[in-house]
DNA sequence: TTGTAAACCGCACAAATGTGTTGTTTTATT
DNA sequence: AATAAAACAACACATTTGTGCGGTTTACAA
């Protein structure tokens, strides 16, 4: 039996997709909501496994929901309703913690098995999302593969690492077992081939491009 | 019509594959190959619109394939071929950088609707898969909105970008119309919500929580 | 009204950083 | 054997940073 909760603040739709979950085997509405703070303050004690949150809601936006969901139960299976596909707001949704999304108008046996999917594990969405997330995904994680062109040595990523630990120049040299000169001679080349002048500015770059 | 390459060493898959798409209305096999070093010296000169890659290849892996091909021509769109939905090779060729996978027992009609997908900026994969991706995904990008804490206000978050950016705290305070006196007592306090000592801890902290 | 937090500003000074220049040694690649 | 690249090391010096202290103003909640 797959538990799910409902945040809708239309009643129409709202009383629809508890009829239509109730009514089907395997499937329980153990709560339906008309914002965020009322499913909030139940959800401590309520027992749920999926949860559909409608993403323009009064009050309290389905964004933060989610966030403020997933801090009492990280565990929720959150799948976001939208109207329209809007990429922007899907995708901060997917940031938030959402682990997929509906559109209103999609068909019921569709939303059953989209539940279905989000408690087994899956991430209902349709490839257009999907392809962004991994692009951005690919941005930050795989970066470092695909551009191996500003590619720092070994010893330059140990000297970066360190310093994005929040190391200084005597403790990097103290780690390495190497001179602080020899320190600045590595923090020299890695600002050349990042194009960078500050440690700040290094560091980022760093990060963003997966290097560290 | 969409061009499309084949990377695969099984000659009957291959040929197979070849023929329902030179045999498909909009579709056409432009190249069928059955390893990745000879598909990357055409590369250069191939009109190709989506590759469909094995991941099980003989010489360099398919993985690698994807790296190398993406280097030549970025806006490739690769899919996986794979025996098996697993996950572990399917995440890693995403983060080498193809946009989605097929396993080589779906039906024709799914294998040329997932090539249009491709094409058309989608990424065609299992919700399983898509799943593993924003969990990574939250981890990393999303991990500022789950965990408000260590919360900065919107002027030290100024602050701190402008300073990723590489700015020094001249240019900060010029940036942003305060005194440099000002900039330093913004960075006090960052440095204190942080528990950091140092710019570069600042920063490389700020990124990886998605502060910034 | 009192308190708390954010944003603003200032001075001082030791410590750390960025960059200039000049080397040696080791390890690959040709 | 020769060339290139990486890693190591040193000295000098202006600039920047981190942190100690001290303040004001505004806004909003208790």
């Amino acid at each position: 039996m797959i538990k799910v909760a409902l945040i809708e603040d239309n009643t129409t739709i709202r009383d629809g997709l508890a009829a239509l979950i109730n009514g089907t085997t395997g499937y329980s509405c153990v709560g339906a909501f008309s914002d965020c703070e009322s499913f909030l303050s139940k959800l401590e004690t309520l027992s749920v496994d999926v949860v559909l949150m409608d993403i323009g809601l009064p009050g309290m936006s389905g964004i933060d929901g989610i966030v403020r969901a997933k801090k009492i139960k990280p565990e929720l299976n959150i799948l976001m309703l939208t109207v329209y596909e809007d990429s922007q707001t899907v995708f901060k949704a997917l940031c938030a913690g959402a682990c997929g999304y509906l559109v209103k108008k999609t068909p019921p046996s569709r939303l059953l098995e989209a539940i279905k999917d989000a408690f087994e594990g899956g991430a209902p969405m349709s490839s257009l999302i999907a392809r962004q997330v991994i692009t951005v995904f690919q941005q930050t994680q795989g970066a470092a593969t695909l551009t191996p062109d500003h590619e720092l040595s070994a010893r330059e990523k140990e000297v970066m690492t360190s310093l994005a630990e929040g190391n200084n120049y005597q403790e990097i040299a103290d780690r390495l077992f190497i001179s602080v000169d020899t320190v600045r001679h590595h923090i020299r080349n890695i600002y050349r081939k990042l194009h960078v002048h500050s440690q700040s500015e290094a560091v980022a770059k760093a990060i963003r491009k997966g290097i560290i």
